[in-house]
RNA sequence: GUAGCCAUAGCUCAGCUGGUUAGAGCAUCAGAUUGUGGUUCUGAGGGUCGUGGGUUCGAACCCCAUUGGUUACCCCA
């Protein structure tokens, strides 16, 4: 046998049949969540002109940004054109002469410039969600790929607090339907440009959320190692410990940031936002002081809504996220007992559109990341049986007359909907039965000559091992 | 973009400080077995040891380069 060797691009995946259920099985709890909450679904192409999407992902995005080399380069006409911006690009400019199209980096800003494009004809609030793939030139690892699929449900054009609320809950929905332990965190980026200010004018944002995020991963010595680097003189450092240190529970954090922070107005406003969605998520443990606790008539305690029941957020001052368009409440999704970068996230941008020319559009999302909820649930073994199985069952062909009456019969239960097929060739039962076990169909039906003369057919569970022998007209009412 | 680790049969791997003809399990195929698999037994096929160069009497093993994979950093789903 010749030996191949192709390959696929680095980072990128093939899908088998397996594979591929496994994922629709994932994407079809998302979609079907976002549908009932009232989503519609968009797509945007896969590549997109760069310029829309250069800048907003910060400096390091930039660069992580697959860009497409423009056609037409080895044109002689051209030929002089695309050498002075051949080197402009070795500068590490990006030159349209060169490249003008580059594939989608994730979904957010892509609808942000189909909202701005298309804000006169859409209904507001606008509520759509969207599948697809995005890509990103980064280096693969594991959890991380530079091909893979997000899920984006978003609301702009409301300001409204329940949309974060409702979002939230989706978060639970779905994790619940997947049966993926989740930890759902919230913060306020609020918090973090009152932070910043009480750190002085001179420092950017940008330079000490990234620091911050790493909390958890690195621990706060490291954060604070970082954050000198990054310029930030002791008594700034010492600021940002006190806030890093806030710990308790929900109500306790609170409270802390309140000390830390001060009477800020974006912190207070940070906190009625906290609050807003804390209190509508868990009516029955609302924020009460201990004095009023006690004069609360037992009743009030009983009122819950289901969908929110037992939804935790878990208000967490760390959390920064890395994109640089979030204004408002944040959110990240983790599953728990797995190593495993965070498995959604989002939050409130205020003027996204802003960036396209549209001010004044607020919005709200969240994110999926797909291939990291495969992973692990795969890791935790939480994909369900019946998802693994294609066809149901598998009539045996033991001959032209038996194959005859089973191609009969196999039709029938096709019509009942019910996913089958017949052996393609005469051959001994072990290959056959191989065939079945390999291709994880859990019922067979045996058709012989025995079963030909009498009319009846011998249907057998491969998983429990048990066999009966049936009237042919029961077959199409069994129970399969 | 930076750094570490890895590359041997279709798959997972073993292969001693460099020494005859490179092994195992699983998988595949054939037979015992012309109506019962997952769980029996027997046998067979399958490798220019990622690729290119070097050291050596001799290289899967040591050195250099290269390609691919993987993990971590940066950043993120």
């Amino acid at each position: 046998m010749a030996k191949v060797s192709v390959s696929i691009p680095q980072g990128t995946r093939d899908f088998g049949s397996e594979v591929i259920r496994k994922r629709d099985y994932i994407f079809s709890t998302i979609r079907n969540v976002f549908e009932l909450y009232g989503f519609e679904p968009l797509e945007t192409p896969a590549m997109e002109n760069l310029e829309t999407l250069m800048g907003k992902y910060g400096e390091e995005g930039d660069k992580l940004i697959f860009k497409i080399l423009n056609n037409g380069l080895d044109n002689p006409d051209k030929e002089k054109q695309v050498k002075a911006d051949l080197e402009k690009l070795l500068q590490g400019k990006t030159v349209k002469g060169i490249t003008e199209r580059a594939l989608k980096y994730d979904l957010t800003i892509p609808f942000a410039r189909y909202v701005a494009m298309n804000h006169h004809q859409l209904v507001f609030p606008f509520k759509r969600y969207q599948v697809q793939p995005v890509w990103r030139a980064e280096r693969p690892q594991k959890g991380r790929y530079r091909e893979f699929y997000q899920c984006d449900a978003d609301v702009v054009g409301s300001h409204s607090l329940l949309n974060e609320t409702e979002l939230a809950t989706m978060y639970k929905a779905v994790f619940e339907k997947l049966n993926i332990p989740v930890e759902i965190k919230i913060n306020s980026r609020k918090f973090l440009t009152s932070l910043s200010k009480r750190c002085g004018e001179s420092v950017r944002i940008t330079d000490f959320t990234i620091a911050i995020d790493k909390m958890e991963k690195i621990g706060l010595e490291k954060v604070k190692e970082e954050l000198s680097q990054k310029g930030l003189n002791k008594e700034q450092v010492s600021i940002i410990e006190k806030y890093l240190l806030i710990s308790g529970n929900n109500q306790e954090k609170i409270i802390q940031i309140k000390e830390v922070l001060g009477n800020d107005e974006e912190c207070q406003k940070g906190i009625a936002d906290i609050e807003f969605v804390l209190n509508h998520l868990t009516p029955n443990i609302s924020i009460v002081t201990p004095g009023e606790a006690e004069g609360l008539p037992p009743a009030t305690s009983i009122v819950t809504p289901s969908a929110a029941e037992g939804l935790q957020l878990t208000l967490d001052p760390s959390l920064a996220r890395g994109l640089n368009y979030y204004t408002g409440i944040i959110f990240e999704v983790k599953a728990k007992g797995v190593q495993m970068g965070s498995i959604g996230g989002g939050g409130r941008y205020d003027d996204l559109t802003g960036l396209f020319g549209v001010p004044n559009i607020p919005g709200v999302g969240i994110s999926f990341g797909v291939d990291r909820i495969y992973d692990v649930m795969e890791e935790l073994n939480l994909f369900p049986m019946h998802v693994q199985v294609g066809t149901q069952v598998l009539f045996f062909n033991l001959g032209d007359q038996e194959s005859r009456k089973a191609f009969e019969w196999l039709q029938q239960l096709r019509q009942k909907g019910i996913r089958s097929e017949l052996y393609h060739e005469f051959a001994k039962f072990e290959k056959q039965f191989k065939y079945a076990e390999k291709k994880k169909i859990p019922w067979i039906i045996i058709i012989g000559d025995k079963e030909l003369k009498e009319n009846t057919c011998t249907v057998k569970n491969l998983a429990f091992g048990g066999q009966q022998t049936i009237p042919a007209g029961e077959l199409i009412n069994f129970p399969f």
